[in-house]
DNA sequence: CGATTGCCGTATCGCTGATACGACGAAGCT
DNA sequence: AGCTTCGTCGTATCAGCGATACGGCAATCG
């Protein structure tokens, strides 16, 4: 901060860097927040620390971000980037179970890795930021349709997300919150293993007690995947509500 | 607070009410912590607030429980109480594995009845309390020594409840944060179900793989639970050993 | 070349956690 | 009984926080 204090400095002009200022700027903070928050012993961090890093004053901060909360959700966005990158590195097998165990197991890791600004992306907070957490719920969808398609999947993606995600981030969260109450590496496995066992079957055929309502689901799911030129559009969304009703459970 | 401010007011005195007086002054800072908490919409409170609240000034709440921290730590040791009293309330049967079950669903119902506070007692904060969150592990092995007692354990308590525990946070947690996305009632009995098949077992007869460690792991559980006078206690500890051993995974 | 516009840094506000300090009442001693 | 000592309380205060008002300066336009 020695070399820009002086007040005859050359400006950053609008037109020359034009709005890559800004984004350069955003990027600056969103980066000095991430590291401050990796640093923090609390898990919070201060604006004007923050913005004394990225070289610019508080103010500024504010312009750009609006708010302390409106930074912080930026840097969950920049999280979930990373760990997008890291699947899309990761989930390129075209045997999709697999995928799902290297996917879980690849969630383990980032949250140790990165144990604050996990909690930033996964922990209730006040007014939290959905967008994160809904795209990784897509990610995990993906891939979970990707099963559906093979015939491994015992239930919806939809349901299936929703319930592997939240034990993922409960076993995460309980490592970083209690790592001497949970120090067993073999934990995440078997947690891994028992919600898996609830959602996948095997993969090669359909051995469920229900062969129809396994095979609409799998149509489905191909559907989804691939689409179809065979049908019209109103007919192929007629033929969803079809194979989506074959699939309800038994009426109550 | 218009009836404790004039100068000459009978003070409480030490050798009266003796101790007694701080602990109500700290009954009453926990009871208005809890309530500013449950009232907050970022789950922070404030001191002054809290202070205010119980009648008495700032410097009295630093001295009961020395920092802001220390409060915190008081009001999720008063959520663990109103936790271990509903439990101990409630699992009151002989049949420990539906014991476990309604010991789940109360679970999800504390914390859908005290979101902040279960985020307090859970979620992970810096340096945060580690008692409470060891006492509910307590809590949930000494029901899941039961089932082990009963032969419906596939593993011991120890490690059940450190899979069965997180996961349970894990859906708790993930309903608190993002309500709209995890709205379905059945997710939490579909976890459980999982959860539950991983570590229960039929509760008759051993039908495990492995019968002897099986049969080892019931004697342990019901030696923990009644003791033994027929042996010394230098000869039941020395069994308690050879029990474990025998229960041990096979050596890699 | 002067007026205007938009952005930035300085200074500031209200609030928070935490604490120094004087005042005051209750025990203890002579 | 009177004085001293000790402990605790409330008042006032400090440093740091999030957030913002405002003057000044550079770039742009007529």
């Amino acid at each position: 901060m020695s070399d820009a204090e002086y007040p005859g400095r050359p400006r950053r002009r609008r037109d020359a860097d034009g709005p890559a200022d800004d984004a350069q700027v955003r990027k600056a903070l969103v980066e000095a927040a991430e590291r401050r928050l990796a640093a923090s012993t609390d898990g919070d961090i201060a604006t004007r620390a923050v913005s004394e890093d990225a070289g610019v004053s508080q103010p500024v901060l504010y312009r750009l971000f609006g708010d302390k909360r409106g930074l912080l959700d930026a840097v969950a966005d920049a999280g979930f980037e990373r760990y997008a990158r890291r699947k899309s590195e990761l989930e390129v097998t075209d045997d999709a179970v697999a995928d799902m165990y290297a996917g879980w197991d690849d969630h383990m890791a980032f949250a140790a890795a990165n144990p604050a600004l996990y909690q930033l992306m996964f922990a209730p907070r006040a007014r939290a930021a959905t967008t994160a957490y809904k795209r990784i719920l897509e990610l995990l969808e993906a891939t979970l349709l990707r099963c559906a398609a093979a015939g491994a999947l015992a239930t919806t993606p939809h349901a299936a997300a929703r319930l592997i995600l939240p034990v993922n981030i409960g076993v995460a969260l309980s490592r970083i919150a209690q790592p001497a109450l949970f120090d067993d590496p073999g934990l995440s496995h078997v947690a891994r293993d028992a919600v898996f066992a609830a959602v996948l079957t095997e993969p090669v055929v359909t051995r469920a007690p229900d062969p129809v309502r396994a095979a609409a689901r799998q149509l489905s799911a191909q559907l989804a995947l691939t689409g179809t030129d065979r049908l019209e559009p109103a007919e192929t969304a007629l033929l969803g509500r079809w194979l989506e009703r074959i699939d309800e459970p038994a009426r109550r």
